[in-house]
DNA sequence: CTTTGCATTAACAAGTTTGTTAGTCTTTAC
DNA sequence: GTAAAGACTAACAAACTTGTTAATGCAAAG
C-alpha cells in the first residue's frame, strides 16, 4: 500500500540478502554466484549488473558483518552503569544470545580474515578503537571492585578472550559438540540454555565476585 | 644411506603432504588438485594416478585429521594415575600445546564437518566411544574429589568442553586477537603462553580444587 | 634380451564458474 | 507520443578445474 510494505525487495537487496545466505554458510571459495541469483530469483546478469564481481560483493557482505560483530562486543560489555557482577552476567548473556542467533557468523569472519589477513586490517583501527575503549573503562572497575574486596584482580583482555572463546566454541562447533553429548540433553538448544548459565558462572567463579 | 633416509619420500607420500597442507589451510572447497600437484613437485595426472579423485584425496586426510584430534582430546586427559588437579593441569596444558602446534586443525575440522556432517557420521561411534569412556573416568574423579571436600563439584562434559573452548579459539582466531591485543605482548607466542596459564587457573578455580 | 607391469608425462576434454554484451522492456520526463 | 535512462534477459565467451587417455620410460622377472 505505501512505503514500507516489508515484502516486495528491491533486485539489489535481494541479491544482498541471498549473498549474505551463501557467503555465510559456505564462504567465499564454496559461495556460487549462480546459487546467489537463483536463490535472489534473478538471472545471475543482474548480479554482476549491480556488484560487478563477486569479490565486490563479497566485500560488502564481510565489511558489514564485521562491523556488527564489534558492535555485538561493545554493545553487550558497554553499559557502564551496572554493577560489576551484573554487567558480566549481561555481557555474557547478551553476546552469548547473539552468537546463538547468528551461528554462522563466527566461522565466517574467522575463515576469511584467516584467508585474506589484508581485509582486517582495513577494520584494524576501528577493531583497536572498540577494543581499548571497552577494555579500558572494564579494567578501571575491575579494578575498582578488586581494591574494595568484592572481587579477584583479573586483566580485562583476558576476561574478554575467556568470554568470547566460551561463548563461540559451543555454537561453532554444534555438530560435533552435539554428536559428543548425544542424548544427554533434550536438544541442543537445551544444551546452548544450560551452557550459557555455565558460562556466567565460570566467570563469576573466576572473579569470585561477591 | 639405508631405510630410513628422511628426504626422499616417495611420489604419493610427497602428495599427501602437499594435500595435508592444502586442505588445512584452504578447505576443501578453496584447495586446488593443481597446486597441491605442484606443491608435490610432481604433474598433477599423478594426484589422479594415485588417488582417483580430489574427493578420495580429501577423504584421506580429513579422516587421519579426525582421529588424530579425538586421540589428543583422550591422551590430554585420559592419565587418571594422576591427582585430579594435576590430572587437570597436565591436561589443559597438553590440549593447549597440540591446539599451538596444529593451528589450522580445529577450523578445518569445524568447517568440513558444518559442510558435510554426514563425515562426522563415519566417525560417530568412534568419537562417542572416545567421548564417553573418559567422561565417565574424569566425572568420577571429580565427584570423588567433590566428596571429599577437595573440591567443588562439577559435570565432566561442561568441563571439557570449558578447556576446548578456551584453548581454541586464541589460537583459531589469532589474526583477530593478535590486532586487538597489539603490542600489549612481545609477541603472538608469548601471549599464547601466558593464555595457556591463563586457561589453567581458570578451570582450576572453577573447580575450586586444592 | 625381452616381456611384463608399474610410474610418469603431455595433451586433451568436459564441466563449471565468473563475467560480458548486445539488445529488449519499462518507466519517466518532456 | 516519443526520447532517454535505467532495469533486465538471453546468449555467449574466457578462464579455470577436475579428470582421462594414450604414449613413454623404466625396472624387475623370466
Amino acid at each position: 500500500m505505501d512505503k514500507e510494505a516489508p515484502h516486495a525487495e528491491d533486485t539489489e537487496t535481494k541479491i544482498l540478502h541471498a549473498a549474505e545466505k551463501e557467503f555465510l554458510e559456505k564462504g567465499y571459495a564454496g559461495a556460487r554466484t549462480a546459487t546467489i541469483a537463483e536463490a535472489a530469483g534473478v538471472t545471475h546478469a543482474m548480479l554482476h549488473y549491480y556488484f560487478r564481481t563477486k569479490d565486490k560483493l563479497f566485500e560488502r557482505i564481510i565489511t558489514e558483518k564485521m562491523t556488527l560483530l564489534g558492535d555485538i562486543v561493545l554493545g553487550a560489555f558497554g553499559d557502564s552503569s551496572l554493577p560489576l557482577a551484573e554487567r558480566i552476567r549481561q555481557g555474557v548473556e547478551q553476546h552469548f544470545d547473539f552468537i546463538a542467533a547468528n551461528p554462522s557468523l563466527p566461522r565466517f569472519i574467522i575463515n576469511e580474515v584467516y584467508a585474506h589477513p589484508e581485509r582486517l586490517r582495513i577494520m584494524e583501527t576501528s577493531v583497536q578503537g572498540i577494543a581499548s575503549r571497552l577494555l579500558g573503562g572494564l579494567q578501571s572497575e575491575i579494578d575498582e571492585s578488586a581494591a574494595r574486596g568484592l572481587s579477584r584482580p583479573a586483566d580485562a583482555l583476558m576476561l574478554l578472550v575467556d568470554i568470547i572463546s566460551l561463548n563461540l566454541f559451543p555454537v561453532m562447533a554444534a555438530p560435533i559438540v552435539g554428536s559428543i553429548i548425544g542424548g544427554t540433553y533434550e536438544s541442543y538448544d537445551a544444551f546452548l540454555a544450560a551452557r550459557k548459565q555455565e558460562n556466567v558462572e565460570t566467570i563469576l567463579k573466576k572473579l569470585n565476585i561477591h
